[in-house]
DNA sequence: CTATAATGACCACATCTGTAGTCAAAAGGT
DNA sequence: ACCTTTTGACTACAGATGTGGTCATTATAG
């Protein structure tokens, strides 16, 4: 069930989890901006996509329009799982405060994880 | 600068993280536990390593002590930055809603997690 | 209607990754 | 002094991945 999405077909899923159910085109626009793809490049991971299951097609006149079939909260857990496990013996705190000495946490996110500790302890 | 880990060379990694300067022979021993690799791949995971540069060794008798040259911390952060900026919209916090979501933290990490608030906050 | 543009199907290809085999030199047991 | 074992060097090879081309069909602009 842990289809792997490759580095370059996140990119895909991220747009299409931003707008689903938008065609090959608008994926190539939305794309262009930030990668350097030919429309080709792109058309190729859509199909990988659909081929492992991560996206479906539904026809629209002669074009598809993509939608995807997993779900972004469980892929987003299911990687923050698996780094922790590799890189920070499963444990949660040593990832924030390695964030935290990376990049620095702002006062929203200071404030923000205060409120989820608040309300993690009921 | 930013060399390229794979996961089966981050097994090895982190072996020689913990512990640094053993020989071929050991790494295999510490991984035979977990992984079900030959001792030939394991190998071959060590020579791309150095040649990648994540390595050094160095000689001791007619065999490698193997070292790592890229700090363990820095590597964490790399791959914490890479996974908010990715996935989390460069945002600490979701992150660690959705980890405390996916798994629940422990009392321990919620102790952690707001002493280390504490201190950001001076 | 006809040339052109858009779209999907299928194909190509170098590189990276996982997973190991072969070989030769050196070290060690007997 | 040999045979066996250990170790490193070199080689192999299938599948994944990044990157994009060709072709035929269909829609669309004149």
């Amino acid at each position: 069930m842990s289809l792997q999405i490759t580095p370059a077909e996140l990119e895909v899923m991220t747009v299409l989890w931003k707008r689903p159910g938008i065609g090959a085109s608008e994926i190539v626009d939305a794309l262009e901006r930030d990668q350097d793809w030919s429309p080709r490049t792109v058309k190729t991971l859509l199909s990988r996509l659909v081929e492992k299951g991560a996206l479906e097609t539904t026809a629209d006149g002669r074009r598809y329009l993509y939608r995807p079939l997993i779900d972004k909260r469980d892929y987003q857990k299911k990687e923050a799982g698996q780094l922790i496990d590799k890189l920070f013996g499963g444990r949660a705190a040593p990832l924030v405060a390695q964030l935290a000495d990376a990049r620095g946490l702002s006062e929203d996110d200071i404030e923000e994880l205060e409120a989820l500790l608040g309300r993690l302890k009921q």
